[in-house]
DNA sequence: CTGAAAGCGCTTACAG
DNA sequence: CTGAAAGCGCTTACAG
């Protein structure tokens, strides 16, 4: 900044009266300490005119309070978590507060990281969507009495706030419309949500006695790969009559797959997937969504 | 937090040495200020033991660097920009910076509060897609001799940094490929990157001849009258043989749209639409895409 | 109604 | 090699 940023003593010493009393009415604390309502409005015009900015670090340092949430999602890129990053964004705004974002592509060392960073930071609260083996670092947070909540998966030993969806919906769905060769495409990971949603997707398909088909892929694999791993599984496995994508993303890559192989849905193969996307919303009714309701889950 | 907050006051005092020396020795400096190894050692291991966390707050006050980027987008969720979120993050992320976002909703009055709030934030940069109306806001940030760059959209009079992709382009892809019924439907905006599409599609066409057939959406209706509103221009525009999308989430409401009234693309209707969006790899390559070079454009 | 002063946690000349 | 001290810009008891 050019205009040598000015500070609350420099209007002081300009208007001739103490910090202290400056600092009171923009603070709006002008009629609880009983100043007049005419140098009150001195002041504030002057602040306006010379385009007076408060520096909010020195307020926090001093406060303790930097009105920031720490947001730790698995890549902002995915829709769902975009969704869910505006509808933070939009509650935290309305209450004052800013969002730091990080993406942590799924990767435990990173997520560490930007737990530290958010601390050195300072930022009031987190909300993180937790990676594998950070459990440490949660309970740790925990022992300080940091404030947060894990976000799209959890750990169950850990007497955390989280907000989860019912991983354990979605089969069933298809069970009640009468598919018996249903398949699942999931990660091959081990994050609580991914193995509640193959746990429920076993669970529905053995009390029904129906036979299991199961695909993993990974998450690192590039677009590509993905999409033709999904062919060559549909490839083999003719007798599927739905399918069930563990998320968004591998829903994606999926109905990619079964276009190229010009399958019809929900005709020749039914579709249901966790997460919503844009995409899926096309080709509605016939791909049938798991929504995880984004709007209660961001507070 | 309950560990009552560590300072390097408390460390220097438990270690008996100064304080200076141990900010030397936690910055790096040690060598240069000539403070032995084994202090040093004693001193990091402690630190790592008591699980000291530096105060940035505090640190940007000193030193008058937050490492901070204010980022402020249209709206987060839309695809296009969240991949740019991811981008910018990531550039960032590796240089030490933090990115604060915001989704303006294009709003001339809300991007003003969130310039004022990022400049009381102390943000060493901002990253702005500007609205109409906010051109008197960015002088006064040149004039501050803030460091910020505007972003899919520009003033043309300002002597502004800013990364835009060519706004051109599009309709000529169709041109080429002998389309002579060409629609476009675009945003009820006066957007400088809008105006530009818009104008590239009213030159191109001119240059051949080519009649216009111009349809305008708001973008603040929901997304099933938008959807509507173009279900019924294609009704009454059956002469159509290419449409061309003048934004991504446009694009997805025509498909829709398309979708709804059972034409066949390319066969029916030839489409090309700004900005990608997963939905269009799916009808690949029959959607061509105009991919703003997102990468490039983050820096 | 208003002012002088301490303190939030750090960095960094300056002086040994 | 190391320490005492000022200062970043604010808030807030405390004392008139």
């Amino acid at each position: 900044m050019s205009k040598k940023k000015i500070a609350i003593a420099d209007i002081a010493r300009e208007l001739n009266i103490s910090i202290s009393t400056v600092s009171f009415i923009l603070n709006g604390k002008a009629e609880e300490k009983r100043i007049s309502k005419k140098l009150s409005g001195k002041v504030l015009q002057y602040v306006d005119e010379i385009g007076y900015v408060p520096n909010y670090l020195a307020q926090s340092l001093r406060t303790g309070k930097t009105k920031i949430i720490g947001l730790i999602v698995e890549n902002i890129a995915n829709t769902f978590f975009a969704n869910v990053a505006r509808l933070i964004e939009e509650n935290a705004y309305k209450k004052g507060y800013g969002i730091f974002y990080c993406s942590s592509e799924n990767e435990t060392e990173k997520t560490k990281e930007l737990i530290r960073l958010f601390q050195e930071r300072q930022v009031d609260g987190f909300i993180i969507t937790p990676t594998v083996g950070i459990q440490s670092e949660i309970s740790s947070l925990l022992k300080n009495k940091s404030k947060f909540i894990l976000f799209d998966r959890y750990f169950p030993e850990l007497d955390t706030n989280y907000v989860v969806t019912d991983n354990y919906a979605g089969v069933g769905h298809l069970i009640e419309r009468g598919y018996t060769k249903i398949g699942i495409v999931t990660l091959a990971s081990d994050q609580t949500q991914m193995e509640e949603r193959l746990a429920g997707y076993k669970k529905a398909l053995s009390e029904k006695g129906l036979p299991e088909c199961i695909k993993r892929v990974k998450y690192h694999d590039d677009p590509e790969s993905i999409t033709q791993d999904i062919v060559r599984f549909l490839k083999s496995e003719r007798q599927l009559d739905a399918l069930f994508f563990a998320t968004n993303y591998i829903g994606v890559y999926g109905l990619q797959a079964i276009n190229s192989l010009h399958l019809k849905i929900p005709v020749d193969l039914a579709i249901v997937s966790f997460d919503d996307h844009d995409l899926f919303r096309l080709h509605s009714p016939s791909i049938t969504v798991i929504a995880q309701p984004v709007e209660v889950m961001s507070e």
